[in-house]
DNA sequence: GAGGTTCTCAATCGAACGATTGAGAGCCTT
DNA sequence: AAGGCTCTCAATCGTTCGATTGAGAACCTC
């Protein structure tokens, strides 16, 4: 399936060198072109395009402005900004607005291609620099500690299973049924139910669901 | 100048790992090691590191904890942890501690030894599933970082759940067994049941496994 | 070869689950 | 006032789940 993919940006360069740049993958297609927020809006609810290269500097409605009121009214857009600046002032609205990454014009343009292929599959794509800005933010900030130490017994738990007993776990944190989970398994349900019960029992849970949600947060079963 | 680099893990084998790899790096000098949460912040009162490798399940004090301490008593040294999860429930508070980077531990070790130099140099390094979380946690949005972006249809019917279906649905996500959340919501199993069924419906799935399984990954229910 | 672990399958049984139907109460908007 | 949601509760019914016990086969290690 192809990307249907949008440019705001002011400059009618950087749209160019994009267009051209972008008529070299088979994958993804250039639907429209935007000049200043206002049009962007317009365009966007029109158009209705996967991804957003966004650029921050534009009249009329800047891009942090414009992605908030984008992100609200379609929120499975997902915008990139795209930017020269990577300083607090910025990075942070950007993110706070919706934006799903943020890069700088100096990177290459492979790099910018895989980027929004990746925030289409529903990554995110952050410069190292902005990454920081977010982290320097977060930093010292007011911190929950109330459930924390729990994880720590249960990553000990994972480790007891055994190797089938894990194959089992990442199956049922699809959402499979025991019976699904057999003929995927090519045993018995009966069998799927054994293991189920074991891993169960060493991993401290009292039903499947409990586990699905372990096994999930700790990216099982990707 | 080398880097003065120390290893917080409780598993022998982990440090031995990093060990033989560091030896052959001539700029990154490993001055100490702990075993404990305890013993990383005796250690790097007394060797003074410049960077550690911080990992997050220790026993006596984990690593959050750790960081906390370590960086409210020496907030120059660079704290990167070193783990095996990338979880909401682990990211943030590790970067709200203070940590400077955050990777995982299936990290290619050449790609760990670039991560310690740029750290070491003030930038932050984080796993792309950890900025995802603090992009998600940032945009209040639910979009998760899970490549198997089924897409905005799911996205929709979420948006059709009622407010008391949605409540549901976020008890359900944390392993909650419908008795369970009756009690919580102080209404009976039997509604409850209710709820489940026509959030089941309206979700399009079978059981109380799969949309747990989705609302953990759209990051419900934290 | 004895003992341990893992994987397999089966049967039973109570509990939990999910679909379905029906219904009363409160709260909207028209 | 009427129709439309939402929330609540109940009862029935078939299905799925999970615990438990028992057991055979393959594969380790000691």
């Amino acid at each position: 399936m192809t990307i249907r993919l949008m440019i705001a940006d002011d400059h009618a360069m950087v749209r160019r060198g994009l267009q051209v740049f972008l008529a070299t993958q088979p994958d993804i297609a250039l639907v429209g072109e935007a000049a200043n927020g206002q049009e962007t809006l317009d365009r966007a609810a029109e158009l209705r395009p996967d991804v957003i290269l966004m650029d921050l500097n534009m009249p009329v409605l800047n891009g942090i402005e414009t992605t908030a009121r984008l992100i609200q009214a379609q929120p499975e857009i997902k915008v990139i900004v795209l930017t020269s600046f990577a300083d607090q002032d910025h990075v942070l609205p950007a993110i706070q607005a919706g934006a799903k990454g943020y890069l700088l014009k100096d990177i290459e343009p492979d790099m910018l291609i895989e980027a929004v292929r990746r925030v289409h599959q529903g990554r995110v794509e952050l410069h190292p620099d902005a990454a920081g800005m977010l982290v320097n933010h977060l930093s010292g900030s007011e911190r929950p500690l109330t459930k924390e130490d729990k994880g720590s017994s249960e990553e000990d738990r994972l480790g007891q299973l055994t190797p089938r007993e894990l194959e089992v776990l990442r199956h049922l944190a699809t959402g499979m049924s025991n019976k699904e989970i057999g003929e995927s398994l090519v045993i018995t349900e009966k069998t799927v139910k054994t293991h189920v019960s074991h891993l169960l029992d060493k991993l401290g849970f009292s039903d499947r669901t409990q586990a699905a949600i372990f096994a999930v947060k700790r990216g099982i079963g990707l």
